[in-house]
DNA sequence: GTACCCATGTAAAGTGTTACATGATTAC
DNA sequence: GTAATCATGTAACACTTTACATGGGTAC
């Protein structure tokens, strides 16, 4: 991963859905695609200041209360193209992914070794969790057809999502004793 | 990810099934693990070093041919009691991972947007293409029982690879327009 | 008044990829 | 002989996390 900098792609992504602060966008990365992409707020103001000094996006301060300042960024014209040519590209490549459990599992040779049940339960619990989760927010955030409409970007990842973990359990289950 | 160094654990494990070189492991990050872990040569070589100098490895020079020296690695007793307390440990975090197409998506808001089918076509193929090629590679390394039964990890890593490649794809077809 | 959240930033350290470098062996 | 693969290593750079640092606003 890395050396693409994807994470300025997807900071355009998401002003480009309505202008927001940096503080905005580090909580999208732990709710709406934090199934997808995760990024600290760490990461994300020095990206916000490159994506402006590039003429991408900018900012506008507005001020809360007494004086609490906050910076609102926008899209510039440049930033939405080359968001759009992002999004028009292919993407031919297998995402990477590094399970940690799955992993242990490899290295456990025989189908009864007294260590897989205990781990597998773990990781039921985990997922079947993750799911209800993941459930319980589809059901607020598209209670209708015309939810789904208006943000059918964001319907189909949570979707995925869901699909994702749903299976994960399955499999679980399948090597889970009673 | 990262900051828990979780390539020491893994390379012990791969380190304990037999002894190998960095080669070896480098292709084992390609191969049978690829799936659910990745590392370069130039993030294995030093890794074996650091092992070796806190005593949990140890390497014997081997001369294949002329003077072609290959160093053979091998656990210590101390780097096998560190391998089972890392598999005993519990896996308590859900895996970030990060999906470049799957974010796209997100990106675009309505269901008649034309760049949406494109865009499942190619990745169906990706996916379907991967799929493909786990299943070949089940049926020649597990023919029968007796295969899986002598490295029922190794079983359980490569049916957990297909069952989420075949759901990835089913969850694309989902969408895909005859 | 205090705990929690909003809000922005920087520094340090760890992890991972790509590129640089070199040389031997094997299959054609 | 030459291309692909085996084999080992380092350097530079990019990405990511954790920690450090600061202050305002809000609900109890």
């Amino acid at each position: 991963m890395g050396q693409r900098n994807r994470l300025q792609y997807i900071i355009l992504g998401l002003l480009n859905q309505h202008p927001q602060t940096g503080y905005d966008l580090a909580k999208a990365f732990e709710n709406e695609i934090g199934e997808f992409w995760q990024a600290q707020h760490s990461q994300i103001y020095p990206m916000l200041k490159r994506l402006e000094a590039a003429g991408e996006i900018s900012h506008e301060d507005t001020v809360t209360g007494e004086k609490l300042a906050k910076k609102k960024y926008t899209l510039t014209s440049a930033g939405r193209e080359k968001l759009v040519t992002w999004v028009s590209q292919p993407s031919p490549e297998l995402t990477p992914s590094k399970d940690e459990f799955i992993l242990k599992l490899y290295f456990i040779k025989t189908a009864n070794d007294p260590r897989i049940q205990p781990m597998l339960r773990e990781q039921y619990q985990l997922h079947q969790s993750q799911l209800h989760h993941l459930q319980q927010r589809q059901e607020t955030v598209f209670p209708n057809q015309k939810a789904i409409d208006q943000a059918y970007g964001h319907y189909l990842i949570l979707d995925h999502a869901i699909e994702r973990e749903s299976h994960y359990v399955e499999w679980l289950a399948q090597y889970l004793e009673k």
